[in-house]
DNA sequence: CTGAAACCTGAATCACCTGTCAGGTTAGAG
DNA sequence: CTCTAACCTGACAGGTGATTCAGGTTTCAG
């Protein structure tokens, strides 16, 4: 009943049968909301996929959104972890950079439906979406703000930096993963990087 | 009747009270669309804004969907339009993307309910999302190929950078106009330029 | 073994919409 | 002025799907 239970969990877990219910219906939505998108989604489909009845679903979620708030948080975290095992052991921090970048594509790549649905946040709760982004950026902008200060990176603004980073790395997604099933070609992370690195203007 | 008609206009346009009607249905469509989202949205909403009948909205479009498709394809020259005025007398190369880059981000500011539209139709058509972006892409991908081959532009492919550019656009047009109703502020966009002019490897 | 807490069920309720249609109304050519 | 093609109307048929609920079933601590 407290304001913030938005985020976190609302139902109860549960106590072990009930534990392997939850994480049924939540493989299901995942493939719903994923392979269907949000609305043309049912909660039928869930639990007839989940092999529960309709209403077992609402002893776990309150409502069809807050599964989906759920995967959200579930991507939110996948999406940092992937990153940051891509990144551990870079010798520098461009490399560090690529291999942020190839993590994260990857992730893509192997979870396209789950990227789907942060997509589609957007206009399922667009706080969500908002904060899904505004933190991962803030931790990027962070982490590029350091290297800036070393010398590892040269001067100018990490939040900028982290944004438009993102926007690369969202549209390889989209382009090669969500769209195409494949993984983003070496080629074109080499164009990227070098983008990256040296910017396109004539020398 | 025939096959290509899903992107052209279906309904016959009409005799100047009727033209008149059809764009008032458009001009609530994207009120509609664009505020509430594509699903929350109800041809009746769209009727009683447009201050018409229900049935009426069915002379000028074949279903919910048809108007937000026009709606779609409207961006699509729009943006366009814009980034083509801004670039329009540009000294050189660089100067050119900083200013259609500036134009697409002010398009975005002046409309952002389109630009939520041309996000959600990745959930409502997918295949007309795709072609907004790849029609785009491959156009913004000829002027860097012609941009690089004059020597305006370092060595580089041309397709990469201009997905790149576009992803950095998004994400500019998101945070600033889309989120916060802002333009993007100045120093942003010089950040952004200095990276796509030079990157940010340690020099 | 036993009682109660935890779980599960699926038919029924309820709110909401899209797309249709039979019957007006309007504009403007002749 | 008259007539008809073009327009407009709004009630309604038909469908959907989220959420509830009254009534079982299962589990396991004691």
């Amino acid at each position: 009943m407290t304001r913030n239970d938005k985020v976190v969990a609302i139902k109860k877990p549960a106590t072990k049968r009930g534990e392997a219910t939850r994480r049924r219906l939540l493989a299901a939505a995942e493939a719903e909301f994923g392979q269907k998108g949000y609305h043309a989604a049912s909660v039928s489909g869930i639990t007839s996929e989940a092999g529960v009845g309709q209403g077992t679903y609402y002893l776990y979620f309150d409502s069809k959104e807050a599964a989906f708030r759920a995967l959200v948080a579930d991507v939110s975290v996948g999406v940092r972890r992937a990153m940051a095992e891509a990144v551990s052991g870079a010798p520098d921090r461009m490399t560090a950079e690529r291999m942020g970048l190839e993590g994260f594509v990857r992730y893509v790549f192997e979870h396209p439906h789950l990227y789907r649905i942060i997509q589609e946040s957007q206009f399922v709760d667009e706080a969500l979406f908002k904060r899904y982004y505004r933190d991962l950026a803030a931790g990027y902008a962070a982490v590029l703000a350091q290297a800036t200060d070393c010398g590892e990176l040269a001067p100018g603004d990490a939040e900028t930096r982290a944004w438009a980073i993102m926007g690369i790395g969202h549209f390889l997604g989209l382009r090669f993963a969500v769209w195409d099933g494949i993984e983003t070609p070496a080629a074109v992370m080499d164009a990227v990087m070098d983008l990256l690195a040296n910017g396109m203007a004539p020398r």
